[in-house]
DNA sequence: TAAATACAAATTGTATACAAAGTGATGATA
DNA sequence: TATCATCACTTTGTATACAATTTGTATTTA
């Protein structure tokens, strides 16, 4: 579809990252990357002034591109600010929502569903990311936008795992998520602010709490007996 | 101070557009830029990336860098969205301040009304522009600190008439916003959130009110008698 | 005359050579 | 041996030439 090899370029760095595939911290190389997506270097910084507008990265004199990092203060801040933007975004969505857009957010639930359907985890996480981005467009307000799109990088790379449940348990969350979505589109259809507030909140705890358990995981078992034979070793 | 010629040809022009010294939706030469700041056209793309990531330009496939525009359906989000981001960050800001952030914002205040003591207006509105960025700054919070700067933009181009008071009266709403500056600064010193919030309300309040006035004004007087004659001639 | 086309000029995008800054290894000196 | 200085090498920044695209104008054609 997109023959653009800047856009292309600009597209599947934002892929990577937002999938994990290169690791926040990590620094991008221009030489490799201008030999990976046949571009000079030019419109590869170009690319990359661009996706440190959007937050993907971070740009220091004399340094290079560094992916944008996710310390401990950053998720803290996340955690915190979250509920608000997506509940802000969710209302004036119900509210502002014309046709059209409404249409390109049911053509990205048809995939998302295709995508968890399929077992795919991280295309999931794209078109988890790209329903919610949808979202953002339809509020009309530039102000928030801004907001909206930095927490989805951070949200998208912290819910990778979401996508990849390990127990029946935890599918059966991946598809409450998904009948939220259909939920939340009826919403913005009958243009119902405070039900769309609502949705979009319980919908946002869904999450929190897969993502709290990721970061904080089940503590592992404690072999005290290994433990006390590496004492006696050596 | 600052002798890089990119650094410096990008404050000059963030400050030429909060200045209304470069109309909103004007485009920028290339080549003009170029010879005003002695910089390559290379560099000169970088920072036109850089302010676009920003929010200041809007630049599009082909066609070169506007300044970004301040219509009708952008001005009503602007007077929708500012009064919930400023007091978020400015809530924000009071629970997380540390001590050289403080100090920086009396700095900053201390040549606001230098600038307004003196009559010098735009500069009144730059140094007020820092002050409500280095709040942003205190409250520690990147995403939201999104919103802000691309609120502030606009902010401080439609206030523009703001620091020009036309009136002994309006001279008075200028010295009330100073010293809701140093009342702020004492709330956050304090660390007193809710005290912050309401300062920074009727902040607002202040500014819109004042912006109202001059996006819709008093109407010109009807000379009805030159109507008339001006049916007549012909 | 109005519309369409072709061409010229200006503007924007890309590649690349060169300059500057940072990084690391080697060896000299205390 | 530890520290510092120097030099080569790698990476980043800038200038500029060339390519592609858009825009305006003049000419042709119906």
């Amino acid at each position: 579809m997109v023959k653009d090899k800047k856009t292309i370029c600009m597209n599947d760095l934002r892929e990577r990252i937002l999938k994990l595939d290169i690791a926040p911290g990590a620094d991008l190389d221009e030489a490799t990357l201008c030999g990976e997506y046949n571009l000079s270097r030019t419109p590869l910084r170009e690319v990359f002034q661009r996706l440190n507008g959007e937050g993907y990265l971070t740009l220091e004199q004399n340094r290079g591109a560094k992916v944008a990092s996710m310390d401990l203060q950053v998720m803290r801040t996340f955690f915190q600010t979250a509920p608000l933007v997506y509940a802000t975004i969710a209302r004036l969505a119900a509210e502002n929502r014309c046709g059209p857009e409404l249409d390109i957010l049911k053509g990205i639930q048809k995939r998302f569903l295709e995508a968890t359907a399929s077992g795919n985890a991280s295309q999931s996480a794209i078109e988890n990311h790209l329903f919610h981005a949808q979202i953002g467009d339809m509020a009309q307000n530039i102000y928030l936008l801004q907001s909206l799109k930095r927490i989805l990088i951070d949200h998208t790379r912290l819910s990778q795992t979401f996508y990849r449940p390990a127990s029946p348990a935890e599918q059966v969350l991946v598809l409450k998520a998904g009948q939220q979505h259909d939920a939340m589109i009826s919403a913005f259809e009958a243009q119902q602010p405070d039900v769309a507030v609502d949705l979009t909140l319980q919908h946002w705890e869904l999450s929190r709490d897969r993502i709290e358990q990721y970061v904080s995981p089940d503590p592992l078992p404690i072999d005290v007996v290994s433990i006390r034979d590496k004492k006696h070793a050596v």
